[in-house]
DNA sequence: TCTGGGGTCCTAGGACCC
DNA sequence: TCTGGGGTCCTAGGACCC
């Protein structure tokens, strides 16, 4: 008997999710872009082989875009998460001890499951269960150790053919072949940073990482790139995380454009503020710091840089709208400095305690008004499915808004814009 | 013209306490 | 000339993830 641990990624997940909906779009090159339209944040495999890097900016390969055909997507939040939710319900039936690792991933704790089943074809099974129920194809990586999971993953994700889309590392001989193959700064933990300070140092693979001394892992990468480095090697030392409650909470933006007045600043941030606050709401907390940034353009290196941040502590816990953004305010009115060209501006609220156990104080708290009252404004917000009750510092004549000139229907989550199939699209549909 | 957003964890160093 | 030592808490900054 023996612990395993299982990784599922999904496939290219955000354009996995745009050709559920729209089966046209397989084997077809498909692309999905960050907020604005900035950033390409999801390829096709098709993309992948024709060079376009993670995160490359759209205006620069718009061109190729056009010229291969590739289909281009805004992001679809409300779509992808929809999915991820679905895919997750259903990993969720296959392991009782389950880690939600990001929108697209999940850990799965097989203890002692190889008594009872072999554990590839038990991955098969979840695999051809996801697809068939909610049309996304998922690569499943198994091994002694999260790292290891993600390395084995990383196998059946490349090699599609040979491997079923499953890969298990279950002896030193498959251990060492994975790790000889990944590149160091391809493992997981390791980061542009490290990846670069460890090929200097002659460390090409995986493999190689893992045979270092452990007194220079940990006095150049700390304890995380030790326990990384152990993990490798078969011992498990990451382990699996329960669901915490979350530290921070943030609301960021970069502008359509360059923002010059402070007032613009000020609407901008006012906005984050009762995002940040009606997150707090719906997950029943009040916070108790509240961070503001704001930032020039760092890739206009002809324009005087500047950036800064504040954070400030509140006075009393709170997560009503009001109260959020005048504190925010009053942070950004001690950071603004006239004559910049701005870029972005954020919101972050940290220091976060339950709404129900908070802790009074003496002189100042929140307004018990407040309460009641954010309670109803969610609520008519809620049913009028957008903002339809703003604060007068709020962007009131809809001025800023996010490029979002590709996006696809939230087809699962809003009634008028669920799929439409006609009988063309089922003949094709049963095709594919 | 055009370059994302939301998180986590760890460490060093300063302030403060006795 | 010469100025303790150990502990804790907080913060800023740096690394990473998807």
């Amino acid at each position: 008997m023996a612990d395993y641990f299982a990784l599922i990624d999904c496939n290219n997940f955000y354009a996995s999710c745009e050709r559920v909906f729209d089966p046209s779009l397989n084997g077809k090159p498909v692309a999905v872009l960050s907020n604005n339209d900035g950033c390409v944040i999801a390829r096709s495999n098709e993309v992948k082989a024709m060079g376009v890097p993670m995160g490359a900016p759209y205006f620069e390969y718009k061109k190729i875009f056009r010229e291969n055909n590739v289909r281009v997507f805004s992001s679809n939040f409300a779509l992808y998460g929809d999915m991820s939710s679905r895919v997750m319900n259903i990993l969720a039936r296959y392991c009782p001890d389950m880690e939600i690792y990001s929108i697209d991933e999940a850990f799965l704790h097989f203890k002692g499951f190889d008594c009872f089943f072999d554990l590839s074809s038990y991955a098969q099974e979840i695999r051809t269960f996801v697809l068939r129920a909610t049309g996304i194809p998922v690569s499943i990586g198994i091994a002694p150790s999260k790292a290891l999971a993600k390395a084995a993953n990383r196998v059946a994700k490349k090699f599609p053919e040979r491997t079923g889309g499953v890969h298990v590392i279950d002896t030193e001989e498959k251990r060492a072949k994975a790790l000889r193959w990944i590149k160091v700064e391809d493992v997981w933990g390791i980061g542009p940073r490290y990846g670069n300070m460890l090929r200097l140092r002659n460390v090409r693979t995986a493999l190689d990482f893992s045979l270092l001394p452990d007194d220079f892992v940990r006095d150049s990468m700390t304890v995380v790139g030790l326990r990384l480095k152990h993990d490798l090697m078969g011992k498990p030392s990451i382990q699996m995380e329960d669901i915490k409650p979350k530290q921070a909470i943030a609301c960021t933006r970069s502008f359509d454009r360059d923002y010059l007045e402070y007032s613009d600043l000020r609407e901008r941030v006012a906005t984050f503020s009762c995002e940040v606050a009606k997150k707090l709401r719906a997950q029943g907390s009040d916070c108790n710091l509240v961070q503001v940034f704001v930032r020039s353009n760092p890739f206009k290196v002809h324009l005087p840089q500047y950036g800064r941040s504040v954070c400030l502590k509140l006075p009393y816990p709170t997560n009503s709208s009001i109260e959020l953004t005048k504190f925010a305010l009053k942070g950004l009115s001690s950071i603004f400095k006239k004559g910049y060209a701005y870029k972005k501006a954020g919101v972050i609220v940290m220091g976060l305690t339950p709404s129900e156990s908070k802790q009074l104080n003496v002189f100042h708290n929140s307004d018990p008004r407040h309460s009641p009252l954010w309670k109803a404004i969610d609520r008519i917000n809620l049913l009028s499915g957008h903002d339809v009750v703003k604060l007068g510092g709020q962007d009131l004549r809809r001025k800023w808004k996010m490029n979002r000139n590709l996006l696809s229907p939230r087809y699962t989550s809003k009634l008028e814009e669920i799929l439409k199939i006609n009988v063309h699209d089922k003949e094709e549909i049963e095709r594919a």
